[in-house]
DNA sequence: AAAATACTTGACAAAAAGAGTAAAGTATTT
DNA sequence: AAATACTTTACTCTTTTTGTCAAGTATTTT
């Protein structure tokens, strides 16, 4: 029930990138030691969120990394789905991951909380964060 | 971001015992067999059920569990606290998991959406699951 | 052109969490 | 007293998570 470590940190790399959003790029080391998060790390989640269309990189010396749209359009759900696959409650609720599908007494209710966490997730924007905006 | 399968099993069970709830008691290889839960796993999440006061124990022959109170009574969230301990989001909200609380620049993003899912959680009663109860 | 910087990618390893077993013990009823 | 069923601890196997390492690719500045 928890998010991960990576998701967490991806959380704050794009939440960093968001506060410097406009500027210009930002290099993973700079973000690497402002947020603490191991180099060798973030540059795979890096990678994970670039390959999600989340972000885009500028290669060479002075490059890094900015946001490829605005902290409005982001979701949270968005990069924890980049990060950490489907946004499910549960396991069983993935293909092929259910060998009583049609039996279960909870699916239904599992499938309903399911779907609640994910709405949930993608109403959250970055910029609502960044806004502080507390509602 | 998931419900461990000792959540899932625990859910089943209290679901199963909401459905025979007012008859009597059930016996807990009853609900393994009718669950498919692995008889030795199941008595230790009854036993955290128990402890947690959701349901009560009758010993000796004939024996089995019962719902402590009512299914309406009963939510998800008390369930999942019951087996899986507080729900939170992220490891980093529980006491002494977080190395930079003054200084993290999600963490007031992350408390909040704990909290709503927290609230989702405690919303939903084994009776409305067990109603059919669609919204 | 070369060197520096920085992103890209795959393979691997240590550590933590999850899932379940085993076994012995305790309590209650027939 | 024997059967049934709950109680509890300890342990093991597997999977997932959390990274590290190292080699490669691309781009810009000098």
């Amino acid at each position: 029930m928890k998010i991960s470590s990576k998701g967490r940190y991806g959380l704050r790399a794009m939440l960093e990138l968001s506060r410097k959003n406009g500027i210009d790029v930002t290099s993973a080391k700079s973000i690497s030691e402002e947020q603490g998060i191991p180099m060798a790390y973030l540059e795979r989640i890096l990678y994970a969120l670039h390959q999600a269309g989340l972000v885009e990189s500028v290669r060479g010396p002075g490059g890094g990394y900015k946001l490829r749209k605005l902290p409005s359009e982001i979701s949270i759900g968005d990069i924890l789905r980049a990060l950490e696959g489907p946004i499910v409650i549960s396991k069983c609720l993935l293909k092929n991951e259910c060998n009583r599908i049609n039996d279960c007494i909870a699916r239904v209710l599992l499938k309903r909380l399911s779907n609640k966490f994910e709405q949930v997730l993608d109403e959250v924007s970055l910029e609502d964060i960044l806004g502080g905006k507390d509602e």
